[in-house]
DNA sequence: CATGAATGAGCCTTCATTCAT
DNA sequence: TATGAATGAAGGCTCATTCAT
C-alpha cells in the first residue's frame, strides 16, 4: 500500500522540517523555552500546528532538534579547526577561532542550550533526539581533546600540569563565560568591549598562557595564524579583519 | 484622606516582602521560572495571592527580585573580600574566594539567573525592579575593578596589558564559565572533575597567571592565603578544609 | 490568614455546585461521558472553566460526583423501603417500588452509570469521589439483602434455593435488564410496551414467584400492597394510580 | 465513462471491508468507540485512511457496522435455536443457550452496544449502517417471539398471563440486566458470583418458572436438555461442561 | 488592607476528515 | 482507485491576574 515517497516529496518535507526550526529557533530564543508556544510557531510558520507534530513528537523534540542543529554546526567547525596544519596551539588558537566563528553565526546558541538542563526536558524529548544531541557533543569534546593530547605529545604543555580533559574544559569554560559575560547588555558597556569576539579570544589566550601552552602569546605572532586559519580553513569568517 | 503609612505598618510590610522573597527562591529553585506558582508561593507564605500582588507586580517581578536580593549578597560578599589585607593578587584571590562561597551558599544561581536572559521577561518587570537589580550588578563589578587598579598601582600587573575592565570581565568570565560547565551533569564524568570548586579556582589561577599576576601560582603559597582569607573574612565558610 | 468562608459564601458554593452538577448530568445523558466537554459545561453554565476547576479535581469526578448523587437518592428510597411494614415479600415490593420510582425521576441514570465501566475512569478519579460512590452503592444492596435475609427468616423464601446474595442479585438484575430493555426506542414499540414502569414490576413478579416467594402473585393483592407503600412511605409518587 | 465494478473488484471491496470491521472489533473492544483511532485501525489493516473512507461515511458507521454484524451473529445462533426440536420450554431453553454462547464467544459485545446509545451517536451514523442495525434487531426479536408464540399452542404458558410479546421481553430483560450485573467487578466478588453464565441461566430459570412455563424447573432434567442442545445444534458450545 | 473566588486566555496535544495527487 | 499529508477544531487542564467584598 504504502508507496516510496517520492523525491520531491521527501525534499518539501526536509524544507519544511527546516523551516519550522528556523522559526523555533527565532522563538526560543526571545521567549526561551516555557515560552515557546506552538500557536505561535504555527502562526510564524504558516502551516497548522498538527503538521508541527507530523514533523517533531513533541514541544521538546522541537528545541532539542534546534540546538542539536547548532551544536552540529559547531561540530563541523571544530573538526574543520582540527585540520589545521601548525603548532599545537596555533591549532587550538583554530578552535578557539571555530568556536568565535561559531559564536558570530549562532549569537545566542547558548541561551537556548541552558533552557534544556531540566531533567523533566529530557524525560519528554524523543529518544532519537536525544541520542542526536549527545553524538553532536561528544564530536565537540572529541576534536578538543585531540589537540590538547598533540600538545603534549608535541611537549608544548608542560607535563605535570592538568589532565587533558581538564585542560578541554577549562578552555571550554573561559569560552563559554566569556561569551556569556559578553552578552549581558550593561556590562559590555561598563567594561568597555567593543569587540566580543576579541574578548573572548582574549581571555582564551590568557588562559592558554596560563597553563604555559607553548609558544606563549608574547614569543608567537598569533596574529598571523587567525590569517593562515582564515584564509586556509575559514575562508567564510569574514568577521576576522585582514591585517 | 489615607493616612501616611506608620512605622509598624511599614515594618510589617518589609517583613512579609522578605517572606514572599525566601520562599519565592526556594520555589524558583526547585521548578524554575515557569515552574512557579503563584498559588503555590501563596500557599507556601500562608498570604493569599492578592497580597502577593500588593507588593509585586508580576510573577516577574518577584522572580527579578529574587535575583537581586542573590545579587546583593554577592556584592555584599565581594565588598568584604576587597577588604582582605594583603598583596593584590591575594585580594583578588578573596574576590575569588567570595565568588566561590556564594556558589556554594546558591548553588542554583545562575540557573535563576539565566531563566531571566529573555527579553519578554524584562520587558514585563517593573522599572524599579529592573534598576534595583542593574544596582547590584554595579556593585560587584566595582569591588572587583578596585581590586585590579590597586594591582596596577602596585605594579604586579604589568603595565601595557589590558585595561583594568576588561581583566575583570576575565576574572568574571572564567568563572562564570566555569561554574556552568562544572554545572552540566554529563561533562563533570566526562572530564574526571571532582570538586567542582577546585575546578573553578584553578581556572580562576590559570587566567591570572596568563595575565602575568604577580606573584604566579608557583612563586606563592595560595593555599595559606586561602586559610587567612577564611580566618580574617569569611570564617562562615566551612567548605574549605583547613590546612 | 485565611477567614472562614461565610454561611452565605457556602450556601453560593453549594448552589453552583448544584448547578454544574445539573447541567453535567444533563450532557451525560445527551452525549456520554466521552462526549461530555467542558467548555460546553461552562458555556451551559454561565460560569468559567476555571470556575469548575475549584469544585472539582477531572472531568471523571464530575461523571462520577452526577452518578453519586443519584445513587445517594437511590439509596434514600431503598431505606425508606425497608421500614415498610408488612411481609417479607411486600417488603421486597417496596424495593421494587422504590426502584421504579427512582426510574420514573431518574430516567437515564442507568445509561450514565454505563460510562463509567472503564478502568482508566476510575484511576483518574479522585479518592473522594470514589469512596462517595462505593459508599452509596453498599447502602443498596444492603437495603436489599436485609430484606432477603428476613424472608428466610420468616420461611417466606424456601430454604434450599439461592444463596440470599444471589436472590438479592437476580432481583437487581431482573430490574436493570428491564429497565435497559424498555429504554430502547425500537423495542418498546415492537413489544407493545405501554408502560415501561409496569414492565419491570411485572418481571420482578414473576422472578419472585419464580423464586417460590411466598405469597405469590396469584395468592396476593398486591395492587392493594402498592396503594399502602404509596400512602405509607412514597407520597410523592405520583405515577401511581390510585386503585 | 465509469465501467460497471467488476465481480473481482466487488469480492477484494467485500473482502476488504470485512478486513477493516474485524480490526475495528478489536479496536473497539481494547479501547472503547471513543478510544478507537482510525490512524490506528488503518495501520492494522494496512490500507490508508482514505481506503477506509471509501467504505464507510465515520467512524461512527463503522462502530454501528461492527455492532451490527456481532447481531447478525446472535441472530443467526438464535435461529439455528429455534430449530431445536423439543418442548417448547427446553427451546426457549435453546435460545438461552445461543444466548451464552453469544456472551462467551462475545464477551464485551454489550460494551460496544452501550456506547451507542447517545443521540449524538445516531446522528452521525448513515441511514443505511442503522437500517441494517434495525434489521438484524428485528430478527432476534422474532426468533425468540417464535418461540413463546409455539409455547401458547402448545399449552405450556397458561393462556390469561402474559402477551407473547412481553414474555420474550421479560426473557431479554433478565438476561441482559443479569449480564451487565455480572460485568461489575465489585458486586461479582460481593455476591458470590463464580460463574457468570450459570447466574445468567439461573435467573432465567427463575423467571419462566414465574411465568408458569412448563414444564417446571423442579419436574424436568434441563441438564440432559443443555446436553442435547449442544450435541444437536451448538457443537461448538465448548464452554458447556458434559454430564 | 487583605482576601480568594472567578476568570479566560493560553497551554500542548490529538484525530476525524478532506482532498490534491 | 488509493493515498497520506494537511488540517484545525476540539480536547482537558492550568494559572497569572483581577476585583468585589
Amino acid at each position: 500500500m504504502s508507496n516510496p515517497p517520492t523525491l520531491r516529496k521527501e525534499r518539501e518535507r526536509a524544507v519544511r522540517e527546516e523551516l519550522i526550526l528556523t522559526h523555533a529557533r527565532r522563538l526560543l530564543l526571545s521567549n526561551g523555552f516555557q515560552g515557546l508556544s506552538l500557536d505561535e510557531l504555527a502562526r510564524s510558520i504558516e502551516y497548522s500546528k498538527g503538521t508541527i507534530y507530523l514533523h517533531f513528537d513533541s514541544k521538546e523534540d522541537i528545541a532539542l532538534a534546534v540546538t542539536t542543529e547548532a551544536l552540529r554546526e559547531r561540530s563541523n567547525l571544530f573538526e574543520r579547526a582540527t585540520r589545521f596544519q601548525g603548532l599545537s596551539r596555533e591549532r587550538a588558537r583554530a578552535i578557539g577561532f571555530a568556536c568565535c566563528h561559531f559564536m558570530v553565526t549562532n549569537p545566542d546558541y547558548f541561551n537556548i542550550d541552558m533552557m534544556m538542563k531540566s531533567q523533566s526536558f529530557w524525560d519528554r524529548a524523543s529518544d532519537k533526539q536525544r541520542e542526536a544531541y549527545l553524538t553532536q557533543s561528544g564530536r565537540c569534546f572529541r576534536s578538543l581533546q585531540q589537540v590538547v593530547l598533540a600538545a603534549f605529545e608535541a611537549g608544548d604543555l608542560p607535563a605535570g600540569s592538568l589532565p587533558p580533559e581538564q585542560i578541554s574544559m577549562a578552555m571550554a569554560s573561559v569560552t563559554v563565560g566569556s561569551h556569556i559575560m559578553a552578552e549581558i547588555p550593561g556590562l559590555k558597556m561598563l567594561a568597555g568591549i567593543e569587540d566580543p569576539i576579541k574578548m573572548v579570544r582574549n581571555n582564551q589566550d590568557l588562559l592558554l598562557d596560563g597553563l604555559q601552552w607553548k609558544p606563549l602569546l608574547r614569543d608567537h605572532d598569533y596574529n598571523a595564524t587567525d590569517q593562515r586559519i582564515r584564509a586556509e580553513i575559514f575562508p567564510e569568517a569574514t568577521w576576522l579583519k585582514p591585517g
